[in-house]
DNA sequence: TGTACATCAGTGAACGCGCGTTCACTGATGTAC
DNA sequence: TGTACATCAGTGAACGCGCGTTCACTGATGTAC
């Protein structure tokens, strides 16, 4: 890449400078001169390019989801498992949390963003579709409901994790969530 | 209370607004000039008394945690039921969010601050108390794990709520919560 | 009961800082002829 | 192939703002005598 007037790509370096300030100290200390900084171009840059703040976290969501779905979908054909789907949206929110503190914070970004939703929804579906099997198993459990239950315990481990908030009973995170998420989804 | 030169609460007023404001827009758009303005004290008030915003978000959190284990006690004695303990956790974050959305960042935190370890172990021996019949009814199940799941399940649907990211299925969360929760918790 | 003094809670003016935003600009690239 | 011009990406100086912090101060309350 040149380091010519020109910078060639910088939407990705001011993302990818993003998502690193956000895994490290939160989307709060985001600014959108402290990223022209790390991404090393002119302060005026991400405004430029992003509009402002919201503008900026809404690309970085949309991203997420689209990664997120992929990874969803990916451990679903790899495995079969729908307990696994859930180890891998901790396994997720762990690896990429820059990402994943954005994603569920729609006041920090434009929720209607056209983009936004379509990658959006493409995630839910992966999340849902597995629901089948598992309603199957709990006879009379209304899909949707098992489907925030199944959620609401990924996502609750994760985060409550992320914070630091768990004993750390296990080392491996992803081990804890596949134990965790066995009591629910028994399948496993 | 007297509007005389000495405030007379200071203390409350301050903690007060910000609850409000941490309700209303998040941790994040804590100033402690805007807290001062919106108790109606001068600006440096809050620094004097709190030493700095971590210091009165500690404040927050320890009084918060307070609270939750009086609530989930409470519930306990009520109902003798560890289901309706998992609801009143997440009828906590909905009622008390200025508070919620505080007590598990102990980033924004002094995390070892005296008063606050001991409202916040006083609260998990409350939470994991109850684990002992859930654990019993999923046999052989390791009650830590049990009690992460539990934990994770309605601290998820919590947080998933309280950001919008839930269809709404139901206006009622509580009853929502109940639907949910009862997958894991079969006592119920 | 009255006076003097210390202490304590809170004030408000002043400072320097990082921020978002604006805007005239500049340099590279693409297109027309 | 060469020249002229338009467009587009990014710049950088300047602005006004709200913030946290400092510090000399003030006014109320408590204590000693």
């Amino acid at each position: 890449m040149s380091r010519s007037y020109h910078h060639g790509d910088l939407r990705r370096a001011v993302l990818r400078a993003a998502v690193e300030v956000i895994a490290e100290t939160g989307p709060g200390s985001v600014s959108l001169r402290g990223l022209a900084r790390r991404a090393g171009v002119s302060h005026a840059a991400p405004a430029y390019h992003f509009g402002d703040k919201a503008g900026l976290l809404t690309a970085v969501a949309a991203e997420g989801f689209g990664l997120l779905g992929a990874e969803l979908s990916a451990a679903r054909e790899r495995t079969g498992s729908f307990l696994e789907v859930g180890v891998a949206y901790v396994r997720f929110a762990l690896t990429h949390r820059g990402y994943f503190e954005v994603m569920f914070r729609p006041d920090l970004y434009r929720a209607d963003d056209p983009e936004l939703s379509a990658a959006r929804a493409a995630t839910a579906e992966v999340l849902y579709s597995g629901l089948a099997s598992l309603s199957d198993a709990r006879a009379g459990a209304d899909p949707r409901v098992a489907g925030v239950a199944a959620w609401s315990l990924v996502h609750g481990f994760s985060t409550l994790w992320l914070n630091g908030n768990l004993p750390r009973f296990e080392d491996d995170a992803e081990e804890a969530a596949r134990c965790v998420a066995r009591l629910l989804f028994q399948d496993g």
